[in-house]
DNA sequence: TTTACTGTACCATCTGGACGGTACAGTAAT
DNA sequence: ATTACTGTACCGTCCAGATGGTACAGTAAA
């Protein structure tokens, strides 16, 4: 479909808005701009800004349903999950600054999120016979995800991937 | 001082705007309406709106660094800390709603966020003679932290606590 | 001890720009 | 003929910041 390829073409340029002037700057007219639509083509797939953010969302927690759905199964589940968030592109990681900009806009906007977020804590937990220690890994996983969000991560990416490799390590055995 | 008395009301308005509304619709106006100033006063101790978010984050960050100096030697520093943490009020916790506001008007104010994240960062790795599992703990509780500001974490109180429980725990031994 | 002045702490109002959203006429591919 | 836009024009509202005040406490010279 022509449609949901430009669809994504929006909100990769929403993205970038973001990543380069923060979520307040996130702008119909901004998006527009990067996107090189006209203010009435973003409108027109996207019926008002909450409809973009929301739409934002879905498409980050439809990209991490589907690589949920891509796991090894010879591994554990945190193990193969946490390696296959080991593989994510530039790209694929930024999708998740949908979740700075929505919580700017309206804290309900991700009401998706925390369903998702939940789905995987249970998942992790109930697939695991240590499930504290599971999810200890996989917190510490969100919390570099975070601080990467928000740019305050203070570790090296060497150190960063050395404590990637860590909580990839210690998942094998849980 | 009088002074410092009023600035820290205005802050806390602040907070509870971006609380209630979301980053987005912190205004100097709203600010102004919820700690009862006219948006003269509010101006007149932050001359912008970039001064105020400075001051919320410098607050935040003030505040962080007392709670790490009035740590308790006799404990490992990892464990001191989480203990510490997990006795923060709730307003001390939405304090960390600054973070967010500042995310979203100006990722360059977090810079000072970032300072301070690194020294935390040093400090533990250094006072531990397992630096890598110590890292993994203090960012499963950050990770935990930025579930709580975006309101998505998914995880019951009791369980929430459970997990903090298990952290302290495990910090004894590194 | 009155008078003149200074600095602090505000308040009310205004302006100019940004932004969300609407409306609609036109275009070009399917 | 329908779908998927572009481009332009426009409206109402919100908002940062500037401006020009007021109130008042302190201070210190006359």
């Amino acid at each position: 479909m022509r449609s949901n390829n430009k669809k994504e073409q929006i909100l990769e340029a929403a993205l970038q808005v973001v990543e380069e002037n923060g979520a307040n700057h996130l702008t119909i007219d901004a998006v527009a701009a990067y996107a090189n639509f006209s203010k009435g083509g973003v409108l027109y797939h996207f019926p008002s800004k909450k409809a973009l953010l929301s739409g934002m969302l879905d498409h980050l927690i439809q990209a991490n349903e589907k690589r949920m759905n891509a796991l090894d199964n010879s591994d554990n589940l945190l193990s193969a999950f946490l390696h296959k968030e080991n593989q994510m592109s530039a790209a694929e990681r930024r999708a998740s600054l949908a979740l700075l900009a929505a919580a700017a806009e309206d804290p309900e906007l991700l009401t998706p999120a925390k369903d998702y977020m939940k789905r995987v804590v249970d998942e992790i937990s109930q697939s695991s016979q240590k499930p504290m220690e599971a999810l200890t890994l996989l917190l510490a996983r969100e919390g570099i995800r975070f601080l990467d969000i928000l740019e305050i991560n203070p570790m090296s990416t060497k150190q960063t991937q050395e404590v990637l490799d860590q909580l990839s390590q210690r998942a094998q055995e849980v």
